[in-house]
This record gives structure tokens, C-alpha cells and sequence, in this order.
DNA sequence: TTCTCTTTCGGAAGCGCTTCCGAAATTGTT
DNA sequence: AACAATTTCGGAAGCGCTTCCGAAAGAGAA
């Protein structure tokens, strides 16, 4: 039974004896057709083995059906759960996740050139990373939705954490076990010209200290981009640059922490009798290597990332610029920071 | 200079003061048109913000230009590593990539049976992932190419590593620091179940200390599903059912290597002092916790798949079934492994 | 200048589908 | 049984583009 297949509507409706119209109807619609005719297309339809080519019937509705990703890093662990979150949602609403990395600013300002003019798209979700007010006009302008994942935007609907409060989460963790020189690696993003320079992660560290009546010391402090090997570094720099070892160590992520954790291993500092070490994240590797530090849910904001551009598709008001949603964090202790 | 955006082939044409065809012909063609004309359209179509919809294009074209990429973790080093090399070759080839997850067997059928028959794409690529002969055959069918990833198959083109080699690389060094004792974790994926159950790299472990004249020992050998924590309960069973500790530990995976690592610090034993410890990989991680392993570049396997994709599409034959590029290896020699 | 050979361009068909519109068939009403 | 109200279905236009084909225009040859 080597049923041929059938390429087009056509074939199937003259199969099942119907006009092409009828045969479209009964696969779409399903009014304006009888219950019998219906049934006849359908056999055909499965018959043939015959499913619609989605890009004609796109073409002749008006809709894409794809919504792109971009994110500057496919590789990290951070994207890769975003993404992960992203997909589930929309595959499970029938549409089509389209991945783009944008590295650098040249990659953004082609990738933003380029996919919005050709409205291959109905909605674009931007991975912590900005757009500026201009691409986010022209994006409009040709109906495409914006969306923000990990990163909070007041001109598109977003999803992310309070930076801020994942922060203070580590830092008043990291003060109430009577830690008062506490050292800081923060991550940046060279590539990534347009996000804020200092993070609420920066401003939470600086405040936490200063309620406590303690001025923040700049030696302490580093700036690195993200990857543990930078992180590695910074800590060396840090603990050559004072005489004062610091008590505890914040770092911005769990993998900053990882990088920092090596440097203090091969310094024969031990963590947490020598010095406690929080992060922020719950990596996989924060488990294993039992590291506290502030959890966060990536995947799950890559769902309701998803969950924003569906409600924007549908046109829903609750999907509007500005409105957001603050994912929810918790410290998670486990033995990499103790009392000093 | 508020200039109205063309939504249309036409309006360009119009505004160009040429024909639809000819305006098309500027477009792409650059063959049957004056230079004076395509300047023209071409000014129009910048004039007016214009880019074609590659969805019309390619329907009255008749191709698609898309590729699918079939991973069954997206959130994975490995998987993230793939698809960043995957994307650049075929961003850069002006394909767009869409991206599924196909999680389980379930996943697996309902990928299968709904994409193919779709006509979205031009190839799909199958990331450590196995397409049984049907499957096979139903994409083909449709004209779809397909290439794998990080996986051998004898169906369709592929680029992976000798997985046998791998393994081999890491016994044969282990072996060579006079290490005779050598326990093994595994790793296996519970929803692949289609993916050769003994690897490669297992092989390898065996036939390695056979060589050497060690029968292995099943008590210390475990297979378990990727992920650091199994691997850390798969050490603490090995280290708990033997009397004699091994002096080594061989891991499919850094991951798997990063759990057991986990464990032997927790039981007090140190890395390479008391026991040495090897993966593959090259996980970033890896570089941070001085782990020996097997180096393999999964970004670039990835770029390679992308490249094999285009000469599939281009109908090259040297994309053809079973023509398989076996990524290079490396052992890379760190602090976890010494002599015994 | 007249007649070919090219080159350049417009017309029109068609890619596979949706959907408006109106004709035919069916059902209900009196 | 005759007529109106529905329902079901086919015809045809059109989505935005590519491309075949042939007409028009320009260039070259005689």
C-alpha cells in the first residue's frame, strides 16, 4: 500500500471529489462545510498523507507564526535555559522558534537591519540585551511584538529578577554571618554597549554595606567579563591587592564563583573556613560544588517570556510596554559560606 | 523625511517606475536588466525601507530556506556548544535555523510526524539523536536533508567524534601513570532510547585494561544519566561496594567527572593524591577545577554540520549517506590525574 | 538605410493556500 | 405544491513574489 503522497490541497480535493475551496475549508473552518464532506476531505487528507504547507497558507492568511530569539550567548548555561524555557511554550502553541545569536554590536545592528524589514517574525524576544527606542519603532512599525527576557525594559513587556534584591539577598546572607569585608567580582558584557553599566547586583553590594556603616573599598572590587577564568583572575588581583584578606566573596554569578573558588583553592584558602564565597544563580555546578548563592529560575522565565508573547499576539492589554514581570529568587544556603 | 515603508514588490515597482518583473529581476536576477534600471529600484526599494518577504519569495521559488535543528537538551554545555556552531554557518549562509527540542520518545514521535510532513525546512539536523529508517525515509520523501550531529549514523551524513578514541585517549593515559584500578561512570540517556546503549567510550574502558590484562571488574563500573549528582551517587556506590578504593576514575563526561569529584572531597580523598580522575570534554568547568580530560571542540563539530547542511542543500555529493567527518581529540593533561 | 541579433523590459501565469461571493441544493413553511 | 430561508459548495480573486515568454528597443552588420 504505497500510498502516493500528496504535495498540494489540489490534489487532495480532486482525490476526495470536492473543489479546492471546499477541501480548504474542511481542514480549516469546519463551517460552512457538511459533516459528510468534511469527513471525505479529511480521509483524503490522511490518505495522501497530506498535511498544509504552512508558509502558503501563511501567505494567504497574513501571519508568520514564528516568533525569533536572539541572544548574545548561545553557549551559557544562563541562554541555554532561557532558550529551553522559550521553546517549551511556544511549541506548545504551534509556533516557531527562530534562534539568532547576536555577539557584538555589528551582529545586532545587522541582525536588527535586517529580520525586522523582512517581517519573517511576529514577535522577537531579545535575551538580555537592548534595543534602543529606533529599532524598537521600526520593529513596531512592521507589527512585530517586542519582548524582554532577563532584562527589564520600559518599553516592552519583560521578564527577569530584581537584580537588586537578588543582591541583597547574598549580601545581607553574606552580613548577617558578621562578614564586613566582603570583596565583589562583578559581570559585565563588553559586547553589550547599551546595558547598564552597573547592575542593581553593584548598587545592592554598595548599599548593603553602606546601611551597615561600611564604605565601600574599591581594591575589593572587580569588574570582569562574564566567564569563571576572568573571575579566576580578578580574585588573584584582589587578594594581591590588599594586605587584609577579605572574609567573604560576592560574586555575581555562580560561575564568577567557580573561577574565584579556584584561585582560593590554589591560594590554599579554604572555603568557607577561610573565606565564605555566594553567588547568584543555583548553577548545576553550584550544587556540586556546594556553593550558596541566590537561585533563580531561567527556564521558568523563559516560559512566561513565552507566556508574554502569546499574550501579545493575542493583542492583549496586560502585554503592554512597561509591564513586567519580577521573577522570584531565593537564597539557598549551603556550605560555601558560615558565620566568621 | 517621514518616508513611507513598501509592503510590497509592487509599490517599489511603482515608485521605481518600472515593472513588477523587472523590479523582482533588480532584486535578485542582476541578469536581463539595465544597470541604470537596477539603480533605480534599487534606490526605490532603499527610498522606501523595502526588503522582500523571504515567505513569498520562497513560495513562488519553491524552496525554504530554513534548517531544523532536533536537540534533546537544549540547556546542556554540550547541546549549547552545537547549536552556537550550528547557528553560525547557517546564520552566515542566510539560513534561518529553527530550533526544536525534542525531550523524550513522545517528544521524539510527535517531531516526526508533524515537521516533515510540514515542508518547512530544507534539512534538519539531528543532534546526538538517532532517526530510525522510517523517519528517515518520510524526510527524504519530502526532500528533506538530513545530517547528524554528534553521532554516527550509516543513513545520512554526520560529524561526531570517534568515541571509541575518546575513550582510548583517557584509558591509554591512565594506564600509562601505571594506574591499574580503574573505576568507570558512564553516561547513558534514558529518553535516546534508540542511541547505542554501550558507547564507544565504554568499549574503550574495557578493551583498554583488557589489553593491559585487567579484566574489568563490574563493582566498579556504573552507567547513569548525565548529570553531575548521578555521577556523585554512582561514586559514592563505587567507593561504598568495593574494598579496594581504585586509583582512577574514568567519566564519559567532565559533567559527569565535576559530580564525582564532588564526592571524593566530601570522603576526604584528594584529587590526583589519593585517586586520579579523567574526563571528556573540555568543559569549560574542566579549566577551572584542573581536571585532566579529553578535549573535543563541540562549537566547531557544530560549524560542521552547519557546513555539511550547505553542501546537502547545494547537492554535493559529498554530503551523501554515511559520509562522516570524525572531529579531532586531544588529550589535555591537567592536575587530576598523576602518577599512582 | 534596412535588416538581423541582442539586450531590456512588461505581461501573465503560477507557487499553495484562504476567503469572499454567489449559485445550487436542501430544508422548512404555509 | 410553491416559495422563502438556510446550508453547502464551487468559482475566482488575491497574498507577494518569481520566472517564462514574447514584444520593444537598441546595437551592429550589410
Amino acid at each position: 500500500m504505497t500510498n502516493q503522497t500528496a504535495q498540494s490541497l489540489a490534489e487532495v480535493a480532486r482525490y476526495a471529489g470536492v473543489s479546492l475551496s471546499t477541501a480548504s475549508r474542511a481542514l480549516n473552518d469546519a463551517y460552512g462545510v457538511s459533516a459528510a464532506t468534511r469527513m471525505k476531505v479529511l480521509a483524503a487528507a490522511s490518505d495522501l498523507d497530506y498535511v498544509v504547507s504552512p508558509d502558503a497558507s501563511r501567505l494567504a492568511r497574513g501571519t508568520m507564526g514564528r516568533v525569533a530569539v536572539v541572544v548574545p550567548h548561545i553557549e551559557r548555561w544562563f541562554f541555554g535555559q532561557m532558550v529551553s524555557g522559550i521553546e517549551r511554550v511556544l511549541s506548545a502553541a504551534d509556533l516557531d522558534l527562530m534562534l539568532y545569536h547576536v555577539g557584538d554590536a555589528v551582529d545586532r545592528r545587522d541582525f536588527l537591519a535586517r529580520l525586522p524589514a523582512r517581517r519573517k517574525v511576529d514577535a522577537v524576544v531579545v535575551v538580555a540585551f537592548p534595543v534602543n527606542e529606533e529599532d524598537r519603532a521600526r520593529l513596531e512599525l512592521i507589527g512585530a511584538k517586542i519582548i524582554a527576557a532577563g532584562g527589564q525594559s520600559a518599553s516592552y513587556p519583560y521578564v527577569c529578577i530584581d537584580d537588586y534584591e537578588a543582591g541583597r539577598l547574598a549580601m545581607d546572607h553574606l552580613l548577617s554571618l558578621g562578614h564586613r569585608r566582603i570583596a565583589m567580582i562583578a559581570g559585565t558584557d563588553p559586547d553589550q554597549p547599551g546595558w547598564p553599566a552597573v547592575s542593581g547586583r553593584t548598587r545592592a553590594y554598595e548599599e548593603a554595606l553602606r546601611e551597615t556603616g561600611i564604605e565601600p573599598d574599591p581594591s575589593l572590587t572587580r569588574v570582569v567579563d562574564w566567564g569563571p577564568l576572568n573571575a579566576a583572575n580578578a580574585m588573584e588581583e584582589i587578594l594581591d591587592s590588599t594586605q587584609e584578606t577579605p572574609t567573604a566573596v560576592f560574586t555575581h554569578s555562580d560561575e564568577l564563583a567557580f573561577g574565584a573558588l579556584r584561585t582560593l583553592r590554589r591560594r590554599g584558602l579554604r572555603v568557607p573556613e577561610d573565606i565564605s564565597l555566594i553567588g547568584i544563580d543555583n548553577h548545576p555546578m553550584a550544587e556540586v560544588l556546594e556553593l550558596t548563592t541566590v537561585a533563580q529560575d531561567v527556564s521558568e522565565q523563559g516560559a512566561a517570556a513565552g507566556r508574554l508573547v502569546l499574550r501579545a499576539l493575542a493583542g492583549e492589554g496586560s502585554a503592554v510596554a512597561g509591564t513586567g514581570e519580577i521573577a522570584p529568587i531565593k537564597l539557598v544556603t549551603r556550605s560555601s559560606t558560615r558565620k566568621v
